[in-house]
This record gives structure tokens, sequence and C-alpha cells, in this order.
DNA sequence: TTTGAATAGTTGCACAAACAACTATATGTC
DNA sequence: GACATATAGTTGTTTGTGCAACTATTCAAA
């Protein structure tokens, strides 16, 4: 057993995910406190239409490892705050292309500050390699999981 | 900024803690697949009743880094399912203790083991030393911002 | 060309989380 | 003892998640 090295007062953490839970919650203050009126899931996926959009809600399931009614929703959610469009694809008329909206744009490098400020925050005392490493080993849990 | 580490592209999987969502799944299906008709917070709550029953509510939102309204529900969903009882305190007439059920108590083995497996199947090829890296790190940035 | 399978997205349901507002009880101070 | 304050827990509302079941469209095989 080559990985047995979770006692029973260590594992707990590592499931519930104590630490992105924490992350989160001081991010969606941060927000808050900016009057920003998007919660952290909303964010999760304009960060990536940021990177590109006109994607499909399918290919939004994938980058934020979300099923397909959470996109829906998130989605429908985004299209009422005004800072996404649902484009129907010429080509695959089942096909949603979202879109963002001018507002959408604005809030890129707002969030995008408070996210990394949260970050360092977090990681205050923490050399460098230390959080590599760490970074390193969820990648390979995520890969072993997913 | 001496944690400046994070690019645009890395700081997604740390805030949205995708490991362990992927973890947190996986052990859900294992419940399931095993019959086991709970979810993995109320097992979470079970967890810390196991090391100690007889704790207050307010006690279990600070070991679950949960607030308030949310173990009130857990507790009365578990209660639903018979897993737990709600006895009001003698000295405090405010503070319900939590007692477990032997229904409850016939679920630690099997649940415990199935988490460890979870953990096991998450960490495989990952060496040991790293593994306590990234667990130290974690906790260090849960204690930063708790 | 028809039919059956696959894919994209939506809806309904149960459960959970965060916040604010609320009730009940306890405590400390005058 | 009375009153202000703090603490424990509950309830309502909005948002998000996971699953199953559903519709619409596309694609592939007979």
């Amino acid at each position: 057993m080559s990985n047995n090295q979770f006692k029973k007062g260590e594992l707990y953490s590592f499931i519930t995910g104590k630490a992105s839970t924490a992350i989160a919650r001081r991010l969606q203050k941060k927000f808050n406190a900016a009057g920003l009126n998007i919660t952290i899931e909303q964010w999760s996926v304009l960060y990536h239409l940021w990177k590109q959009e006109g994607i499909s809600q399918q290919e939004l399931c994938n980058a934020t490892f979300r099923d397909k009614p959470s996109i829906t929703r998130l989605v429908d959610n985004l299209e009422k705050l005004n800072l996404v469009k649902r484009v129907a694809s010429e080509s695959d008329r089942r096909i949603n292309l979202i879109y963002l909206t001018k507002q959408a744009q604005k809030l890129q490098e707002e969030t995008m500050q408070l996210a990394e400020e949260t970050l360092n925050e977090a990681l205050e005392l923490v050399p460098v390699e230390r959080v590599d490493i760490c970074k390193e080993v969820l990648q390979v849990v995520y890969d072993n999981l997913k």
C-alpha cells in the first residue's frame, strides 16, 4: 500500500477542501466589499471566457469541471446580470456559443487583481518551491480522479 | 511581493479546489455504489461525532468549518435518516448536544475504509514526502485565512 | 432515406452553502 | 431584580451542485 499515509486525523481536510473553501470565501468577501455583484462560481465561468470567448457550454463544462445543468444555470444567471450572451451556432444548432458583454470585459482586471491578492494572503510565508510542489500534487490528484 | 507566484493560468485550480471536488465526487460515488444513503457533507459531520459525540452544534460548526444554518440543516437531515439525535443540554437550554444512533456507529468502519481507499487512488504515484508538503501548505493556507 | 445512436442543452428534484433576520436562553452590570 | 448584551440555534431567500429524465439536433449505418 504505497500511499497509505492518511491517519484518521488527517484525511478530513483533504476530502473536504477546507483550504480552497477558505480561499473562495475570502475572495467572495473581496468581491462583495468592492461592490462586485457576482459569485465565485460565476467568476470562474468568466475566467475561462476571458481566456477565450465564443466557446460552447459543453466546453465550459470541461473547463470548469462542472456538469451541464450547473453550466446551464450559471449561464442563465450571468445572462440575467447582462454579463454574457448566448448565440446559437450557425453550423450546429444544438450549440450555444457564449460571448462576453462589455460589462463583463470591464470586470476582468479588477477581479483578477483581487484573486491574486487573495492568493498572496493565502500563501503568505510559504516558500515558492513548496507552493509549486503543492500545486503539482493537486494536479496529479485531479488527473488521477477526473 | 514574496508570493506573487501565480500567473494567470495557474490560479484557477487553487481557488476552485478542483482536486478536493474530484476527491469528494469519487467518495460520493463509492458511498452510492455501496448502498450507503448519505452525502459527503453528512459524512463529514459524522466524522467528527465518531471522534467525539455529545458535542454542540456550535462545536460542529467550528470542526467542520461551516456556519450555523448549514449545521442546523445537516443535523436536520441526519436526524431524519435516524443517524443522530439532538439532546437538550441540562446545564444550558440553548444548547443541543448531538449523539450518534447505533445505525450511525455501524457506518464508521465501512465509510472510513472507503475514504482511505479514495485517497489512495487520488495519491497514487505521489511520493509520501510530497504529499506531506502539500498537506502542510494547505494547512498554512487555512490558518492564514480562517 | 429512414432509423437509431450520440451530442448539446434544459428542467425537476433533493441537498447544501452563505447571508440576514429572527427566537430563546444565559450572563454580566447597574 | 432589570436591562443590555452575548450566545445557540432556527428560518427564509438566493445561489449552486449532482443526478435523472427530457427535447432538439446531428451523424452514421442499413
